[in-house]
DNA sequence: CCACAGATGTAAACACAGATAACATCATTC
DNA sequence: GAATGATGTTATCTGTGTTTACATCTGTGG
């Protein structure tokens, strides 16, 4: 297309064994897939705008991903993960709760990467639990044993093992103490007025009426 | 067409003071409203689709609506409204609570209504909360002043009333409760398997712990 | 009674999206 | 250095939202 025939072809010749960095376009997958986190609406996205902005073909796509759908899948997957390592970090596994304080502040810090997640990337979150959380459950046979829903139900028995709760939790006390973080999660994704307090203090509130509810009951 | 060049026109001459009932078709507007009511899909929805399968041009739609995202939003609107109806109902305003026992029934419903709402209607639950509930925040300017999430309030006000909780319901003893109920039903929208408990059951758990949560916090 | 005006529907077209098939090109490997 | 498979391109198909120009129906005023 008139252009200088072959202009010394810089790409870097490295040779680096072979492995990642594609051919033509360097790795086209996770650039598609990077493009797409990007976004401020994933479920928007057109898989035609995110080829051509990325100076490609839109067929291209299809050489990485089977369809659209498999693409934003693979997002949500990423997405997931992110949320995963989050709780990782608040849950901080090597530092077992030995006393009721630590274990009140482990399940504030769980509360707090949940509803910091949907504060930080409301856009994986609408894709990860929007639409009736479709691709959460897409997902969830695919991921690890080890869920990300094993960690509330962890630092539930952190709080009866330290005393805080006299029974030990039961699912329903999880299936309660999700509802309630989820719930309010999404309220303000939701950009409900009444749930855009400042998130420590709304994560406080939340885990402490959670906990006064687990007291009582049977 | 090679059709019978006027079969008497047997179409209802009565004129009845010239009121709903449209020209061509009959009242298209409420046909298209009443097939994206009952799709099992509603966001998924092609007016093309849509329009054909009423027997009519797809331009014939933008007689009765600017644009596609104009009707889903009519058609949330009246989703809206039938969950408002469903708790008129489980209000029951006529019938105020004269002891704890009825202040607690009120609740249940309350929470029951709202849970079997995304039982019943799962496709106009997606598309009123679903997607960080952009429908749901571009309706709420638009609803009656008389807002659906006044009920939850008057309900707790209730139950301080009767007796049941000691200190008047603050806001955010309102948020934690439409938190819980919200979350809960959002997770049984995503069909997430611990909360596919018969319903009454959980409606009841849901709001027997958030009682409790009411009893101790100052 | 009938022409007129406005409401309603049709036909045709545009731009854009997802998807597929046939072909071209590049990097690696024998 | 050719064979090979992974990668990207060029059409092309179907379907969708939307607009424009035109046709038709309905109720109304002369």
């Amino acid at each position: 297309m008139l252009e200088v025939p072959a202009p010394p072809k810089s790409r870097a010749r490295q040779k680096p064994v072979s492995v990642a960095r594609g051919f033509h376009h360097g790795n086209l997958r996770q650039a598609l897939l990077d493009a797409a986190l990007a976004a401020p609406d994933i479920e928007g996205l057109s898989l035609r705008q995110l080829a051509t902005g990325l100076g490609v073909t839109p067929a291209a796509a299809y050489r990485h991903f089977a369809s659209r759908e498999d693409l934003l899948l693979e997002v949500a997957r990423i997405g997931f993960t992110r949320l995963e390592s989050r709780f990782a970090q608040a849950f901080d596994i090597a530092q077992p709760p030995s006393d009721a304080a630590q274990a009140q502040g482990r399940f504030v810090r769980l509360a707090c990467a949940y509803l910091q997640f949907a504060d930080d990337e409301p856009a994986l979150w609408r894709l990860i639990f929007g639409a009736q959380g479709a691709a959460y459950r897409a997902l969830s046979s695919v991921l690890d044993r080890r869920n990300s829903y094993d960690y509330l139900p962890a630092a539930l028995l952190g709080l009866h093992r330290t005393g805080v709760v006299p029974h030990p939790p039961s699912e329903r006390d999880a299936l309660f103490a999700w509802s309630a973080v989820h719930g309010a999660a999404s309220l303000r994704a939701g950009r409900v007025p009444g749930a855009l307090m400042p998130m420590e203090e709304l994560a406080r509130d939340l885990t402490s009426r959670i906990v006064q509810s687990l007291r009582s009951l049977p």
